[in-house]
DNA sequence: ACTAAAAAATACCGATCGGTATAAATTAAA
DNA sequence: TTTAATTTATACCGATCGGTATTTTTTAGT
């Protein structure tokens, strides 16, 4: 009974770490500094490190998404919608719902050749992203919002690959300027693909 | 004399460790295994493991620019030569310069916040390269391939972001199709801002 | 070929790594 | 309230971490 809320804790309060320092800069005694427990409440809960990691990390995409859909579903028109879903990773960017920018983003460096095992959820997580936002266009072209000569899911790539760069960029240059660039751009495009 | 060498053949061998395992993820040990030399050699060489990945970096982006720089020196126009840059970041999508994918991207992440001292450094080649791009894209109007009205600094950023953005997708995704997607949707826009 | 200087290897350092066995303390059912 | 089970803290493990002092080997000028 306890142990489920300390579980979800420790999974709370270790997903910033992960998240800035990455797997191997997260050491066992960062993790008891975080959530100030001891080793050994720590592993009675968590197999190993990888399986606090990997959790903190479904933790922190839930977080990402949450907030996303919160803007997302604020808006009314598709066309709106995708432009309040730029809006959201604009300004996560300084402001990120989990500190140290997006997880995603973060968890794909290390999962592309490196630390291979997180690969699979990894790729989950943005076949999700990626589902998300090419149903926005989909919808919108039912909707007749859009034209119907719009490829989705090509468009839904192209959206989030230039979205992710920037957000890697603006937070290394501490500049908004590669963002606010890539979200015009997008914005340009949906007004060209508008009906 | 041959300390310079010896210096050289360590940056060398140990650029593809940094480029794939990360600051972090890469040990001394590590490099004693890539080198054949062993720590006091190495630590003859350089004042600490900083300042190896330091100039690590800085020599898997040398690689980069080299390689690139061959690709779009082949192509002849302007715009052709955009397109051999776009060609250039597609292959080594599976096929990098340095094991491992980007340098530029991959040192990012580690920059933004957590080791904060690659920061300049990274944000000195993030700039050189955005330079690069929309030089070539300021050729390209000057030489009336594209319509004056392009704004080159803005569209630099947004292809390299895309781009980058696909490098990371495809990678974790093991497949080719973000970054075909993305080169499309570039090829594209530098079809609508040809003259 | 000799030798002084430079470079590389060996041996070692304290600290910290991820992880565990065990003991103490807390929780929750009877 | 007692008690058994669960949960947490303590104490400890061998391995490895990044780094250095010292010795051995190699290099290069004469």
């Amino acid at each position: 009974m306890k142990a489920a809320r300390t579980r979800q804790f420790i999974i709370e309060k270790t997903a910033p770490l992960f998240n800035t320092k990455g797997f191997d800069g997260t050491s066992l005694s960062d993790m008891e500094q975080a959530t100030k427990l001891t080793k050994g409440s720590i592993y009675g809960n968590f197999r190993d490190k990888e399986e606090i990691a990997s959790e903190a990390f479904k933790f922190s995409m839930e977080k990402v998404r949450e907030l996303a859909r919160s803007k997302v579903d604020a808006a009314i028109t598709n066309k709106e919608q995708l432009v309040a879903l730029l809006g959201f990773y604009a300004s996560y960017v300084f402001d990120p719902p989990i500190k140290g920018g997006c997880p995603l983003l973060n968890t794909a460096i290390e999962a592309d050749d490196h630390r291979k095992g997180m690969r699979r959820v990894v790729v989950k997580e943005l076949t999700n992203t990626i589902d998300f936002i090419a149903g926005l266009l989909t919808k919108g072209i039912k909707a007749k919002e859009f034209k119907r000569d719009v490829d989705a899911r090509s468009l839904a790539y192209t959206f989030f690959c230039a979205v992710e760069g920037a957000v890697i960029f603006s937070r290394v240059e501490r500049s908004r300027e590669p963002m606010d660039i890539v979200v015009a751009h997008c914005k340009d495009v949906l007004d060209k693909i508008s009906t």
